[in-house]
DNA sequence: TATTGTTATACTCTATAACTATA
DNA sequence: TATAGTTATAGAGTATAACAATA
C-alpha cells in the first residue's frame, strides 16, 4: 500500500532526517564542520588552521599570556599546545619568552609578521563568514552568537 | 600607566577573546565540541557515538536506504561508511542486504535490537540536550535549530 | 607537593587514491 | 563509462600518562 512517501530512499533529496533534525547537537555538528571545511579552503594557503588562528588571536588580545592559560581558555590540552606553539614560533608569527616572575612559564607575544598575518586572515574569515551566513540578517547573526555564547557559559 | 585592564593575562577568568567572540565559526566549534564530549560521556557505555547514532536514526527514518545514500545525506565519505556500517552489523543493530534491483548496493534495515537501542539512546540524548540547553527557553531552542538549519541549507 | 611545559603515544575522525563488481 | 562498495593509508584533532624544571 502506497502511503505517499517512499520506503526506499536512495535519492538524497528524498531522505528524511526526522529524528536528527530535532537534535541541537546534530545541527551544531553539521554547521561546525561546514565552517571548518570552509576555513580550511579559505585559509589553507596561508597555512592557517582554526586552532592556530584561535591561539594567534588570543595572544593578540592578551599580549604576554602564558602558553598554558591560552590553551585553557581555548579548550586545548597542554600537551597539544606544544607543537601548535612551536609551529607558530617556527613560522615567525609569535615569540616565546621565559616569564620574569615564573621561570617555568612562557610568555607569548605576536611578532610584527604575526600581527600582519592575523589581519589578513581575519579579513578572509569575515568575508567567508559573510558568505556562509548570507541568508541571515545582522540581527539573526547576533542572536545566533548570543545563544551559542550562553550555551558555552552554561556548559563550560 | 595603568589602564584598568591587565596586560598579563595568566588567570583564565581575566582572558579576553575579543576577536574570536565575534566569529560564528569559533562559537560553533566550541559548542559543537561541548555537545560531542557530552555525548561521549552520556552514551559511551552503550558504545554509541555521534556518527553511529546518525547512521542508525537515518536508517530508522528511511528503512532500506542504501549505504551510500545514508552516507551522503550525513556528510560521511563512502570509504568511511564501511567500517561504521560493519560495526553496526557486527553488533546486531542493523541488517545489510543486497538490493534486489542493484546488486552492487546494500539496503540497510534496523534489527529489533537496533530499534530498541536507538530508543534508549534517544532518551539519553534528549536528557542531556535538556541539560546543556537548560539556560534556553523552548522558543530560543527552536530559534537556534531554525538558524542552524538555514545555514546548512545555504552552505551544503 | 603543585604547576609549567614536554615527550611519547594512542584513538577517533576525516580525506584521497586505487581496486572489484556490477550497471 | 559510471557507480556502489571496498581497501589501504595518511593527516588532523584530541586524550592520557609519565617526566623535568621550577614554584
Amino acid at each position: 500500500m502506497e502511503t505517499g512517501t517512499t520506503d526506499q530512499a536512495t535519492d538524497a533529496a528524498a531522505v528524511r532526517l526526522n529524528v536528527l533534525d530535532t537534535l541541537v547537537g546534530y545541527h551544531l555538528r553539521r554547521t561546525s564542520s561546514l565552517f571548518a571545511a570552509d576555513f580550511a579552503d579559505a585559509l589553507g594557503d596561508l597555512g592557517m588552521r582554526q586552532v592556530l588562528f584561535g591561539i594567534l588571536s588570543t595572544i593578540r588580545d592578551n599580549p604576554g599570556i602564558n602558553q598554558g592559560a591560552a590553551g585553557k581558555v581555548l579548550g586545548i590540552q597542554r600537551p597539544n599546545m606544544v607543537s601548535l606553539v612551536n609551529d607558530l614560533v617556527d613560522r615567525g608569527l609569535i615569540e616565546r619568552r621565559v616569564a620574569r616572575d615564573d621561570r617555568r612559564a612562557f610568555e607569548l607575544q605576536l611578532t610584527q609578521a604575526g600581527a600582519a598575518h592575523i589581519e589578513t586572515a581575519l579579513e578572509r574569515i569575515r568575508e567567508h563568514e559573510d558568505l556562509l551566513l548570507r541568508d541571515l540578517t545582522a540581527d539573526e547573526r547576533q542572536t545566533l552568537i548570543a545563544l551559542l555564547t550562553r550555551i558555552e557559559r552554561a556548559g563550560g
